[in-house]
DNA sequence: AGACGTTACGAAGGGCGTAAACATG
DNA sequence: CATGTTTACGCCCTTCGTAACGTCT
């Protein structure tokens, strides 16, 4: 299971097609078909049906296996690169959207050395800080109270808990349950819930973790601004578990605790192990 | 970055010689030579010391890569194989310490198709099913309620909740604790406790879950045996954090409800996606 | 000097491109 | 028939083993 045939493979699933996948990996189209077939006979299975092409269900599984190795593959080679060359001057930084906040505090001292702010999906990010695309990545993420945020594991990187602030359920002044000081996640399970998973805790994971199956919607949110999802929840529209530090400053709205269980918003940083370069900014007390 | 390079490697740096190493992978030394000098060529670093044998840093760092890249394309590789040919009869089904009464309940119907148990280490399960050397795991953990267990992920595995019961503190009959009907776990982290990291809940979680720096431990135990264990709680030589019904059989111990932060014993059952046998057993709900 | 890793070299194999054959809509 | 994949074949590069050569203790 040469990496070149298994990358050739991915591509060719991507495309559809033996003859784009050619010209974008730079091979004829001949080395690309002999790639797909040698693939198959080391596997004893097909993998790809022809015209039109598309994955077999082996294809499709081998497919979730790729991924994740050639992506291993690529950030062993820029790690081992990092540690031989000093990297540039201007500080990447990398954050998922309720992160910024954070990325920016943190990033305060950084303007005059030079400094690049990217705001990035939950997975890009640990995937950029892997093969050196940022520098730098703060996570956001609900959780228990000190439960670590799950990471996706691309190699050996030092993950640090940057802050913890309390989740609440966002509610429009005006709700029954505005008044009230916390409230147990489980009795909201038939409410009408927005479901922004870019931005507030997905319901999925509210599922989970009361056990429950409630936590239907009828309204989704993709995008990653939080001001606009703000307005949908005073619009009524439907509730969403955010930290308690975003809806405190909005006028329409109330925060209430979440309990039962106890769910936090919690921002880790991540970066490269043993990345030698500003220790000051690690310096965030664990 | 050949996987083939990738296995030399490691195994030469595993045995600290290239000859040995050469005798293990059936090579001659000259090849196992080329294949260190290649792969040093292509990342341009220097990856083992020679006379003594031993890894570099950048070789250290590339350890940590080469081992879960080189177990994924082997999960991928037996796992595509399962899918094309169907499995043996008989059912061979792995547990971790504390998930083996599981295991022995779940596969009560078990005996008569044939059935093979085997009590494994937390890694090592993980691996074993993903490699096809066992059919079923099942993962013990202490997590807070309704969290999932952290698993290191090696390729589409189905993950489903067997069970969950309360986490206790163990403490003798006699101690001034003992008489509580909850504690707070970081009440208990000046006390003294017993490391056992392969049966009862690791010390280093406990401090992460407190956010304290306590949990300090003169005594350790390495054994898998729970009697073991209670027996040391017993003998006075520390506390440990254990599944409720663990404790609840030995009459010399009292297991006291963990509160602040609220934790669980939970056990996942885990196995290839899209196993196709054995539905019944999957039928634990969900 | 001896054990062990490296380098030189030749033979075998594998991979890629060109071009012809083949399948499918 | 046109488009797109596979097969045939030749060239070149890679890889391995043998054997000679360094080198460290």
């Amino acid at each position: 299971m040469d990496p070149h045939l298994l990358r050739t493979f991915t591509v060719v699933a991507r495309l559809r097609s033996f003859s784009a996948a050619a010209v974008e990996l730079g091979y004829t189209q001949s080395a690309v078909s002999q790639h797909v077939a040698a693939l198959e006979a080391d596997l004893g299975a097909r993998l790809l049906d022809r015209r039109p092409v598309a994955p077999t269900v082996a294809g499709e599984r081998l497919l979730t296996y790729a991924g994740p190795i050639l992506l291993r593959l690529a950030a062993a080679r820029t790690d081992l690169a990092r540690l031989a060359a000093p990297r540039p001057g201007r500080l990447r930084v990398g954050a998922t959207p309720l992160a910024v906040p954070a990325a920016a505090t943190l990033a305060a001292g950084e303007a005059a050395a030079g400094l690049v702010l990217r705001v990035t999906a939950r997975n890009e990010l640990v995937r950029q800080v892997a093969t050196d695309d940022l520098d730098l990545g703060l996570l956001d993420g609900f959780t228990a109270p000190n439960d670590p945020l799950p990471v996706t594991d691309l190699g050996p990187t030092e993950v640090s808990v940057h802050g913890q602030e309390p989740a609440v359920v966002t509610l429009p002044r005006t709700h029954p349950l505005a008044g009230r000081s916390a409230l147990a996640l489980a009795d909201l399970a038939d409410a009408r819930w927005i479901d922004a998973p870019d931005v507030a805790a997905p319901l999925p994971q509210l599922r989970a973790a009361t056990g429950t199956d409630g936590f239907r919607s009828a309204v989704r949110y993709d995008g990653t601004e939080v001001a606009g999802l703000l307005a949908a929840v005073a619009a009524g529209h439907g509730l969403a578990v955010l930290p308690a530090g975003t809806v405190r400053a909005h006028a329409e709205l109330v925060g209430v605790d979440v309990r039962e269980p106890r769910l936090v918003h919690r921002v880790e940083l991540i970066r490269p192990a043993g990345s030698a370069g500003d220790r000051r900014i690690g310096a965030t007390g664990a």
